[in-house]
DNA sequence: CAAATTTGACCGAGC
DNA sequence: CGCTCGGTCAAATTT
């Protein structure tokens, strides 16, 4: 009974609605003047492939995976900082918190400390892989201000959150589409490291409302509309089962309980969501004594074999993305990638990041006996504002994008908009260097990395940063949208989520530094 | 029909 | 000792 707890808060600020059409946004990145420049409104989407053959580790899971061999640990979930604004802590009601935490561009990754709503990072899912690989947080950051990895974990979470969102399309109409963060609230938040102050949320579950609305989808705004949702365990790559819900007085809104439920395993969570369906904490206790559940290929077919995860998956049946999800829940299982089954192959005692007090979170990070640690946290987590508190690395994602496709490299690199290299660095856990390209539009300050999965050397990941305040040249648009045409059709890339970021967690502040775009392009190369 | 979820009741800890 | 509260159980209900 002594487990230790892992506490998370998710804010879950009250956001409206926003619907993105699922099917659109095949056609819309890639008929878009600015395939690779979404604007300002993050867009998170994944296009996998149907056809991938999941014996071939093709998945976008399994690529970014290896993508991330580094130690890092996985994913997590990114959330922007405005999404903690709610917590108790901040008041940071209306714009102002927003603004306070907006993303800044140049600014290498808003550092924000969020005081109050956090995510938890999944027993299972070993922050600590994060926060000690030397990668994530590795001197070794792109010119951007943040590793790859980091670009990765975003990335990553941020599909979570789109599976959630996918999900919820298929649900749900648009119309009544509510996000249910939960879905992705699971996934292993990367725990701030007061040190390099960003805040990485474990979002995934967790849907932005007003920044990342359309993801948000899967968890938020789920409201009477879609009330099933909100009822699904955080999607975390476990198997949920909810053995009670109560209204706790700590609590304005009701707790739900979940017991992991591989056998034997000890880890049980707590999700508490608003009225609307949003996570507003998530609580795990225990360590999982089992990897991460294989996915089967039945849950590809839409079964449920997953459970919670599944359920959330499978439950959006027929429409587009839900083949993709199944096939990412197969796939990646979060807490596979990084810092635990791939680095550390025994279960990994979770590690809380402090909050933006470093103190903290080293406290929590240097805990000892984590594993069979019986000191109960209850207590801290229920202390607002207090050492409890995760802070989660916010990185705004304004926008990010991530394909899985069958192309050259060449093609790779050619998405439509003329680059200069301006860097090339090998990176720790990467024997292939990451190359740095600017775009040569004048004033244009979008940049990408272009990396070549350190595991699978036919992947080529590739991190756009910054949006494109021009369109694609003119002689190149037209053969990269044609060959993103083809890779579509011949893979049937679907999107998998696509969550437009909103504005209000953009905040640009005084910097007036226009939206970051961040998309992260896992491309394929065949072989 | 089986599995998952819901929900009121029960239990133990803390005050 | 009684009350409150969080957590869990388990029958009922739903999927």
């Amino acid at each position: 009974m002594a487990e230790k707890e892992e506490h998370a808060k998710v804010s879950a600020p009250p956001r409206p609605t926003i619907i993105v059409p699922v099917r659109s946004n095949v056609e819309t990145f890639f008929t878009g003047g600015s395939l690779f420049s979404p604007g300002p409104m993050t867009l998170l989407s994944n296009f996998f492939s149907d056809d991938y053959p999941d014996s071939d580790c093709h998945s976008f899971s399994q690529l970014l995976a290896g993508a991330m061999a580094s130690p890092v640990a996985a994913i997590v979930g990114a959330k922007p900082s405005f999404l903690t604004s709610n917590s108790s802590n901040e008041t940071n009601s209306g714009d102002g918190s927003e603004k306070n935490l907006g993303f800044k561009q140049n600014r290498p990754m808003n550092l924000v400390v969020a005081h109050s709503p956090m995510f938890m990072i999944p027993p299972g899912l070993s922050p600590s892989g994060l926060l000690n690989s030397p990668s994530f947080f590795s001197p070794v950051q792109s010119p951007f201000g943040m590793s790859h990895q980091q670009a990765l974990a975003q990335v990553t979470a941020q599909a979570a959150l789109s599976q959630s969102y996918m999900q919820m399309q298929a649900e749900y109409p648009p119309s009544s589409l509510i996000a249910s963060t939960e879905s992705l609230t699971h996934h292993p938040s990367i725990a701030s490291n007061a040190t390099v102050q960003e805040q990485i949320h474990t979002v995934v579950s967790e849907p932005e409302s007003s920044t990342m609305e359309s993801l948000e989808v899967s968890h938020s705004d789920r409201k009477s509309v879609a009330p099933p949702l909100a009822d699904k365990p955080a999607f975390d790559g476990y198997n949920w089962r909810k053995y009670g819900q109560k209204q706790v007085k700590a609590s304005e809104y009701p707790r739900s309980y979940y017991k992991c439920t591989y056998h034997n395993c000890p880890v049980k969570k707590k999700v508490e969501r608003n009225l609307d369906g949003q996570i507003t904490e998530i609580i795990y206790k225990g360590q999982h004594n089992h990897e991460l559940p294989q996915p089967s290929r039945r849950a590809k077919e839409g079964s449920d074999l997953n459970g919670s995860m599944n359920s959330q998956v499978g439950s959006g049946v027929g429409l587009q993305g839900q083949t993709e999800i199944n096939k990412l829940n197969e796939t990646v299982p979060f807490h596979s990638v990084p810092g635990r089954d791939l680095v550390d192959t025994q279960p990994t005692p979770l590690q809380v990041p402090g909050s933006s007090d470093s103190e903290e979170m080293n406290d929590a990070e240097t805990r000892p006996d984590e594993g069979d640690d019986d000191e109960p946290n209850s207590k801290r987590r229920n202390t607002e504002g207090g050492a409890s508190e995760v802070s989660l690395l916010q990185k705004t994602v304004t926008e990010a994008r991530i394909i899985v496709q069958t192309r050259s490299e060449v093609d790779i690199l050619d998405d439509g908009y003329k680059w200069r290299k301006y860097g090339q660095k090998v990176v720790k856990g990467n024997l292939h260097p990451r190359s740095y390209y600017k775009c040569t539009n004048v004033g244009c300050n979008v940049r990408k990395h272009v990396e070549r999965s350190s595991t699978d050397h036919k992947a080529v990941i590739t991190t756009y940063e910054g949006k494109h305040n021009h369109d694609i040249p003119a002689a190149k648009s037209s053969n990269y949208n044609a060959a993103n045409s083809n890779a579509l059709q011949v893979k049937q890339h679907k999107v998998v989520a696509v969550k437009p970021a909103r504005r209000k967690e953009m905040d640009f502040g005084s910097n007036d530094q226009r939206p970051v775009l961040l998309q992260l392009k896992e491309e394929r190369i065949t072989a």
